[in-house]
DNA sequence: TGTACATCAGTGAACGCGCGTTCACTGATGTAC
DNA sequence: TGTACATCAGTGAACGCGCGTTCACTGATGTAC
């Protein structure tokens, strides 16, 4: 069972995993392929026999990212207004926050993703585009469309708070914000869309 | 006047200013010494007679522009709401966003600042804070402390939104995030505080 | 005023190291007879 | 059933290059007499 299709595809997923965990806590350009076949268990060496460049590894890690996001946590999420404002709360918790490896991609990568190859940001816009669906399906059940650009933009201002959370050196402030944020969600899902 | 503390302190600014767009552009991970130090017109021999480390360099390029950003926008801008609301104008439009060298950075920096030595966060922390007392003293010239938090989560907010409109390769649905971004600013503007 | 010397901003080559990528090779597994 | 060979996932050393940092040196400027 050593070169079967699904030992190798079995691999490839354990690299995607690991990385995804790697890249998320020491940023794109500072995670080194050697460094990221060795968190796989891996030598450098094989790189290649499974991705043709380190960004197409990049691109693949940020789809599984987003892909399983939505996966695990979006689609998991129960149904209509109830579902996204757990999720709110959920996301703006201090484990979520406090654990970058496990935690959102978006906040995660978001400013070096705008930097990248336009592959990686096909990739993101594509896996970000479920995710927006996904809100927008619990916050208009009726007429998810007409939610899009209000869920995408929560999307935005959810990455950027935990983002300036994990920035600042002040704790209490940084849990503070947290706070905020939740208040601040979940008034935007209140809010009357009049545009 | 070639080695006077003048020559030397203007030599300092210059390698500090070319070196905040660098860094917005290319990221920190992404922007080496001789770089950086090419882009002030010097040799990267040179560098160790300005800074002691690269993450000194960080640390006062991420104050400087946080400073900048404060008094050349934040200050100058009209007193009261008003104030505040050209202020979101500007930041959620289209020019501001496609030129990152000359842009924001919380926007260009933030999740890196995240992942970087307590150093930089610290100057990052203490610079946003100016920014945020800024913001605060207009949305409630009365009692700025009161507004403290809701401007540290418009500043997350507004990065975030920013980003998040970077990082889409659909341009039009980009411009439109960014209409959606002044709409929930405006709306949190507005928005009683009763918590 | 003119010359000799001290100062020091800036140069450029080098340090060891890790980067992304290539490639000759290994050795366990699967297949053929 | 047992042996010979083909397959191929994975190894590990090497490529040229740029990284952050160090340091002996240069040469224009300022100072002293």
């Amino acid at each position: 069972m050593r070169y079967t299709k699904e030992h190798k595809q079995e691999t490839r997923r354990r690299i995607v995993e690991t990385a995804g965990r790697r890249l998320k806590r020491d940023g794109i350009d500072g995670s080194g392929v050697a460094t990221l076949m060795k968190d796989a268990g891996l030598t450098n060496g094989t790189f290649y026999a499974y991705f043709a460049s380190k960004d197409e590894l990049v691109a693949t890690v940020v789809a599984d990212q987003l892909r399983t996001q939505h996966e695990n946590i979006v689609a998991r999420a129960a149904p209509g207004r109830a579902g996204l404002e757990q999720l709110i709360r959920w996301y703006f918790s201090a484990e979520q926050r406090d654990d970058v490896e496990d935690g959102c991609p978006n906040a995660a990568l978001l400013d070096e993703i705008g930097r990248s190859t336009d592959r990686t940001r096909q990739a993101y816009t594509d896996g970000a585009l479920v995710l927006v669906d996904g809100f927008a399906t619990r916050l208009a059940p009726h007429d998810p469309p007409s939610a899009r650009l209000k869920s995408l933009s929560l999307l935005g201002m959810m990455a950027g708070t935990l983002q300036l959370s994990r920035a600042l050196t002040d704790r209490r402030l940084a849990d503070q914000l947290l706070e905020q944020g939740i208040h601040n969600a979940l008034a935007l899902l209140a809010a009357e869309q009049h545009d």
